[in-house]
DNA sequence: CCGCCAATGTTGACACTGACAACATAAGAA
DNA sequence: TTCTTATGTTGTCAGTGTCAACATTGGCGG
C-alpha cells in the first residue's frame, strides 16, 4: 500500500462492483478474477471479502446491476412507441440491444447459478424487467389488440423468444450482426405477436 | 502409478471424453477441471495434454459429443409424428428435453465461447441439429402447412424460441418442471406457428 | 533380429487463484 | 480518553492450467 492514501477507502463496495461491471465487460465471466477487480480498486487481494462472502457474491451484485440497465435500456426503446403491441416489439428490441451490446454482462446475469428463482425474486430490482414485459401484455389485453386471459403464458413465450434470440446472436450462432438481430427481432416479434393474436385458447 | 498396468492405455482420447462428459454433467462447466478428469481417467494430471492442446478443447470435444445426443433426441421424438408440423413441434420437444436433462451438457454446447461459429460449422455433427430443424419447415412448406420462401428466417425463429425455453426453464426462471415445461414448449410451439402460418410477407 | 524414433504417459515446476487466519488501522460510542 | 467494531492488509494454503524435461512403449527400416 502506497503511502499517503486513506487505509479505509470511502465506499469501496461501490468501487468494487464498478471494477467488476468492467472487468467481466472486458473478459468475460470466466477469466474474471476476484484478485483483478481488487487490483483494479486499488486495495489488496483480501479487501474485497470485507463486503463479498465469496466470489460469486461479487457476481450477484453484477448480475444486479445489470437487469437494472435492461430495465432502463427496454424502457428507452418504448418510449418511442405509440400503441400497445408496438411497444411491446420495442421493448423486446431494447432486450436485445442489451444483451448485444454487454454479452458478458448478460452472461452473467442469466449463466450463472448465483442463487435460486426464489431468492432473485425477492430483489425487486430483478423482477422489474418482467413486470414491464407483463405490463406491455396487459395493455394490449386491454386494447383488445390480444385476447384477454392471464397473461403468465404469453409473457414467458415472449420473455423465451428475446432471451434465445439474445443468447444465439451474442455466440455469434445465428451468423448475423447486431443490426441485422435488430432487424431479425422485428421479424420475429412480428410473427409471434400474430400467433399471439390468433391462437385459440 | 500402480505396478502392472499398461504405460499406455488403449484409447485414452475416449476415456477421456467420456470422464469429462460425466464430470460436466455432475458439477456443470464452472468446477469442470482437467485434473479431475485426468483422475478419473486414473492416468497422470498431464496425460490429456498428449489428446487436446488445452482445457478448452476438450471441452469443445464434449461440445460435440452432446451435439451428437441433441439430434438424436430430436430424431426420437419426431418418430412419433405425422405430419410435418407435427413433426416440427415434436423436434422441439425433442431438442428442449435433452436441454433440460443434461442442462450442464447444453451449457457447454452454447455457452461457452470454443470456436467462432465459421470453425464450429466445418464440422458436420454441429450443423446436424440445425438441419433436422431445416428439413421439417421445408416438408411443412412442400405440404403447404407453412407458406413457401427462404426457410432460414422461419427456422431461426424456432430455434430462437427454443433455445431461450431451455436456458430459462434449465435456470429455474421459469419456474416450471421439466414436465411442465415440455407442456409449455406445446404451448409456445402452437402459438410460434399460428404466426408463422399467417404471417404477412 | 536389432536399433532407433515418434507417440504417448509421467514427474516436476511455476505463476496464479479463491479462501482462511491473524494482524493493523481508523472512526465513533461510552 | 478508551474500547469496540468495521474495514483493510499481510501471510499462507491447497488446487489449477500449463510448460519443460524425462520415461516407456510399439512399430518401422535395416
Amino acid at each position: 500500500m502506497k503511502r499517503g492514501e486513506p487505509y479505509h477507502k470511502e465506499n469501496l463496495r461501490e468501487t468494487l462492483i464498478e471494477a467488476a461491471v468492467g472487468l467481466v465487460g472486458e473478459v468475460g465471466p470466466r477469466a474474471f478474477t476476484l484478485r483483478e477487480v481488487a487490483r483494479r480498486a486499488g486495495v489488496s487481494h483480501n479487501a474485497p471479502y470485507r463486503h463479498f462472502a465469496a466470489k460469486d457474491d461479487l457476481l450477484a451484485a453484477v448480475a444486479e446491476e445489470g437487469f437494472a440497465r435492461l430495465t432502463a435500456s427496454m424502457r428507452k426503446w418504448m418510449r418511442s412507441g405509440a400503441g400497445a403491441l408496438e411497444r411491446l416489439q420495442l421493448s423486446g428490441c431494447g432486450y436485445v440491444d442489451f444483451a448485444l451490446r454487454w454479452p458478458n454482462h448478460y452472461q452473467v446475469m442469466f449463466d450463472l447459478p448465483l442463487a435460486s428463482l426464489v431468492e432473485r425474486m425477492k430483489n425487486p430490482t430483478y423482477g422489474e424487467a418482467f413486470d414491464v414485459l407483463l405490463d406491455c401484455i396487459r395493455a394490449a389485453q386491454e386494447s383488445g389488440e390480444l385476447p384477454a386471459g392471464d397473461p403468465m403464458p404469453q409473457a414467458l413465450t415472449c420473455w423465451s423468444l428475446m432471451h434465445g434470440i439474445s443468447k444465439l446472436s451474442g455466440n455469434g450462432n445465428l451468423g448475423m450482426t447486431r443490426a441485422a438481430t435488430l432487424k431479425f427481432v422485428r421479424k420475429a416479434t412480428d410473427i409471434l405477436i400474430e400467433g399471439l393474436a390468433h391462437a385459440k385458447p
